[in-house]
DNA sequence: CGCCTTTGACCAGCGC
DNA sequence: GCGCTGGTCAAAGGCG
């Protein structure tokens, strides 16, 4: 056979050998970019899908922003009126301004719609305290009587059940549990309604059970958290001016307004930590 | 002395 | 029925 002919096959067959490998690398790539193909598609559609729901998100959170304004323009024209009130001047054009502005913004129905916790008197405030500070005891303007404490399964702080002594029969309960999350933060939860009036500032309970008047019997539509405002606002929010002329707000009033919105159903937890997180960055370029 | 807090016991509801 | 859990009671002691 002549060699000449053999070195010209093996060159041939050498040559579709690897025409062929180049043929199934072909292949492959064509099956990687296939693959790879058919990633992009569900990049694309993952990136519609996350486009679209940034969009959801941004319209949403346009929605809050908004909210949150018409919060914090109700906010200032109360807190107006308080700073106003306890100069002792009854009220100006630039409030009543503010207040007509708040009225045209808000629902007001929305806010007047009793939920589900207001239809059983049970509310929740939250009150910023030393986390060092073990005790239980959160000021809201009421005298209070521990009757018990208990470790709940759920948070390794004990919780504090308290009745309201100033009025023996009256039917406020509360307990006082730290935030599993927050040991800073203390909750308390309120249940039922006060059937007295508010106490004054320093007063203490009675030592012998007087009888209630009618008048101070008058059954109050009020929900704890609004006595919580009524009194220990009252009381509470003149000590933090005296105290604190050009320093923080009064940190009550804010978590006191996170406790209104979260009673709403509506409204997140978020929401509530990112409007009291706003007004205390607020608060903190303005003077009190 | 009276009110308050502490704390263990007790009770009721619920799930298994 | 039993165990677990949350809520309440009540006695004891502290404090002003």
């Amino acid at each position: 056979m002549d060699t000449r002919v053999d070195t010209s096959l093996d060159l041939r067959i050498n040559s579709f050998q690897n025409c062929n490998s180049s043929v199934m690398d072909l292949r492959r790539d064509r099956g990687g970019f296939a693959e790879k193909s058919q990633e992009v598609g569900t990049l694309q559609q993952d990136v519609g899908v996350s486009m679209e729901e940034f969009r959801r998100m941004s319209s949403e959170n346009k929605k809050l922003t908004e909210t949150l304004n018409v919060v914090l323009l109700g906010y200032n024209a109360l807190h107006s009126q308080m700073i106003n009130l306890a100069q002792g001047i009854s009220s100006n054009e630039a409030i009543e301004s503010r207040k007509r502005k708040f009225e045209d913004y808000i629902d007001l129905d929305f806010w007047k719609r009793p939920t589900e916790s207001m239809k059983s008197r049970t509310s929740v405030a939250y009150f910023q305290v030393d986390p060092s500070d073990t005790s239980l005891v959160v000021k809201d303007g009421y005298q209070w009587r521990k009757y018990g404490q208990k470790v709940t399964r759920d948070n390794p702080s004990p919780r504090a059940y308290f009745k309201c002594s100033f009025a023996p029969s009256c039917p406020v309960k509360k307990k006082v549990q730290r935030s599993v999350d927050d040991p800073s933060l203390l909750v308390a939860t309120y249940e039922g309604e006060h059937n007295h009036r508010c106490p004054p500032q320093g007063a203490k309970p009675p030592s012998v059970s007087p009888p209630i008047s009618p008048s101070s019997m008058k059954p109050s539509n009020q929900n704890p958290v609004l006595d919580f405002v009524r009194c220990g606002f009252s009381n509470l929010a003149m000590k933090s001016k005296q105290e604190t002329e050009v320093g923080t707000p009064p940190q009550f009033l804010v978590q006191e307004m996170v406790s209104s919105l979260t009673r709403d159903p509506n409204f997140t937890a978020s929401l509530a930590e990112a409007i009291s997180g706003a007004m205390l960055d607020r608060s903190r370029t303005q003077s009190w």
